[in-house]
DNA sequence: ACCTGAACACCGTTCAAGT
DNA sequence: ACCTGAACACCGTTCAAGT
């Protein structure tokens, strides 16, 4: 005689986002996500592993998330334009939403397949616009470092508010991308 | 009648570091630099207020570290290749020690004026290297900004392994600074 | 002045028992 | 098949008691 499911791996998923969003990494505890579904702590692990697959799970959902707004975000006529535009998205993205961006960089899970796989999903608009703008496939590589390895240290940084020396941050972001993406005329 | 102390602060700090190094900044627990020093648990709260302040003790000695790293690190003739020796040796640093380069980003304390003042001391010499290389005051801030955030977003995905998509990282890192640096004539 | 054991409220996780 | 309570080994932290 089965016992009726009071959740769902989905449910269970959405809420780990929530306490997330709410108080950061540390708020995503097995009991608060058990609390949250009306069930009690031990009974996740009928759905997930451990605490780590929940983690991962819900950064799954946030670098698909990240790979849609990246998308939906980049606009202009320009390939200059296009790729500002999408870097000015992720930074929109990541101060909109610090503790579900800095839960993809957290960390928690490692050397996982499926992961290092949505993680080339979301740099997957890069690449294509990168390409469009007509930089030669050798450089593609490079330029895409460059310009990831600085979105991302200047968001985190700037969550962080290391930034405490003044100064005019949207000016400095602008003028950075800028510098980076030179030779795209 | 005074009991004798069995350890002090400074122990304290370097033995907090021991553990980082060896597990991370979650193998950083009370109970275990207490059990290191010799002491038991609730021992710690006469020399710190907290575990937060243990981890951010720690952090300032790391600043500290890499800022010596950096001074000494720094070689060449002209500007431009100073700042790309200093941006080399940065990343070694961040290589060689992985975990104690993510204490200082792990961001356990916020807000605290002794960390924000470390901060800045530890990235003086990218300051005084951009000054003595002749940029323009008024481009220091940002250029300042474009490649510590370029640095720490590099190493820190590098650490983590996101640049699981082949190439020559050596060449790619050299060669983002190169288009970062490129207004250095 | 510093160290201690006992205690508290929390973790993640396991497991046998319920339905 | 899923949920439960009890249990375990861990956290950080407080506090009264020791010297």
């Amino acid at each position: 005689v089965p016992s009726p499911a009071k959740t769902s791996r989905e449910e269970l998923i959405a809420i780990a986002l929530g306490l997330v969003e709410a108080g950061g990494v540390a708020a995503l505890t097995v009991s608060a996500v058990a609390q949250s579904a009306g069930i009690r702590g031990p009974s996740i692990y009928k759905h997930f592993t451990d605490r780590m697959a929940l983690l991962k799970a819900a950064e799954i959902v946030v670098l698909g998330e990240l790979e849609a707004v990246l998308r939906a975000g980049t606009s202009g006529r320009t390939p200059s334009a296009r790729l500002k535009s999408m870097a000015a998205t992720y930074r929109h993205y990541a101060k909109r939403h610090p503790r579900r961006y800095e839960l993809i960089y957290s960390r928690n899970v490692t050397d996982d397949p499926e992961l290092a796989a949505a993680c080339r999903t979301a740099a997957q608009p890069l690449f294509e616009e990168l390409r469009k703008a007509g930089v030669a496939e050798r450089r593609i590589l490079t330029l895409s470092r460059t310009l990831t390895a600085f979105l991302h240290g200047f968001v985190s940084m700037e969550i962080v508010d290391v930034f405490r020396l003044g100064g005019d941050l949207e000016r400095d972001f602008e003028e950075s991308v800028t510098t980076i993406l030179r030779e795209l005329q």
